[in-house]
DNA sequence: CTAGTTTGGATAGTGAAGCTATCCAATCGA
DNA sequence: TCGATTGGATAGCTTCACTATCCAAACTAG
């Protein structure tokens, strides 16, 4: 199909897919002559990989680049490839003095030790987790160790789920693709359900209905 | 103390102070005289909640204004003010068509009447699950209600210990923040442990140790 | 009491990011 | 054949979150 096609498919403007394609986010289409290239349902499917990225994901360019990257390197392996790319969806802030992240990393060292994990030492995640818990112990919510504990268990079962829903008769590009997607979406719905969870407990605890047992009528 | 102080202990420029005075992020100080304003503890706390909001949080200056806003307004109950604090910290998408909202709204719908929450209809949350739902379908990893249902009750039940952690011997106005920070940094420690277990996960599952015992080498 | 600095307040300017718009010659389709 | 469309290049736009500059008043060091 003709840019125009690939642009009405996705909703896409065209300047915009010719954006992608400048910025290499968007691999060209098969050229047929000088003002003809052709665009195929991988081109779709990255550029929709690449809109939810960036709505969803907030991600900047840049960062969707590493991605599409990793996507594309067949010389990664699936797990190379899932590191590189969850490296490059997780936010960076680097929050706190080198006193505040040595502590917050020490705290996840023992964590990740203890739960017997294999995460990098420079795995992006451990910088994420470390701004989450500067910032927790800066607003005195610090989590006991055993709180962290339990709450990495419970996200490992659910990671252990997540990837067994991966197909395994796919292309490993699809596969890392489905890999990033089920991240930000799981981690999105997990968050929503979770402040829908806080409404309803704040609702309880701090506004009793105005009628007389459980719950009252809205 | 003055503008140049509170700059000082907070590490944000005078300029940019001034800025989020302008913004009306943060109230005035007392005035003394013409040429002369008096700030306090409140307002370097005040800022150490905006510069969260806006690095840890992403928030946009005016999603800053509504919450501290919601901080301020006395007139709200507590409920009420976790209610609009919520909603300004969540991000809006509004992905895809009619149809597909609709449908992921019936999800919903049926899920939180089975767990039997009390969410308001227009809770931004709401919006947040439904653009997660849409993600997850369109790239084929619709999850099932069983699931959705397990990983709701999961999320109340740390909503119910992170709401009885917030202390009730303190200003209204802090347990605000006290929910808003905790949300947020809940929401990144949860997020960072689930990354860094796929990551074990993954390696567990796709790149087996050269060592010896499970499984063959890559 | 002065001279220089600092302050609050107002206004204008900056830089990055992510698109959008305009041009152009080649070529496609009617 | 001839207007419309295309790929490709270049330039412009908009928003956002700050920064920088001014200015007169007032504080402070000597």
């Amino acid at each position: 199909m003709r840019i125009s096609e690939l642009s009405q498919r996705t909703g896409v403007p065209v300047p915009t897919i010719k954006y992608y394609l400048r910025e290499g986010l968007l691999p060209p289409g098969t050229s047929r002559g000088r003002t003809q290239a052709d665009y195929g349902d991988d081109h779709v499917r990255r550029l929709r990989l690449i809109r939810t990225l960036i709505e969803v994901g907030g991600l900047a360019i840049a960062d969707v680049q590493a991605v599409v990257a990793a996507v594309d390197d067949e010389t990664l392996s699936l797990h190379g490839a899932f590191g590189v790319a969850h490296d490059a969806i997780t936010p960076r802030h680097g929050l706190g003095d080198d006193g505040e992240r040595a502590a917050a990393h020490a705290v996840i060292d023992e964590l990740v030790d203890g739960v017997g994990w294999q995460v990098r030492h420079q795995s992006q995640s451990r910088e994420m987790l470390a701004d989450a818990l500067v910032m927790l112990s800066r607003s005195d919510l610090a989590r006991s160790a055993d709180d962290l504990r339990a709450v990495a268990e419970e996200a490992q079962v659910r990671a252990r789920a997540d990837l067994a829903a991966v197909p395994t008769d796919i292309a490993r590009s699809e596969a890392v693709e489905y890999v990033v997607i089920g991240t930000l979406a799981g981690e999105a719905m997990a968050n929503a359900l979770r402040r829908m969870a806080q409404e309803h407990e704040s609702g309880l605890r701090f506004e009793p209905p105005p009628g007389n047992l459980t719950a009252g009528r809205p």
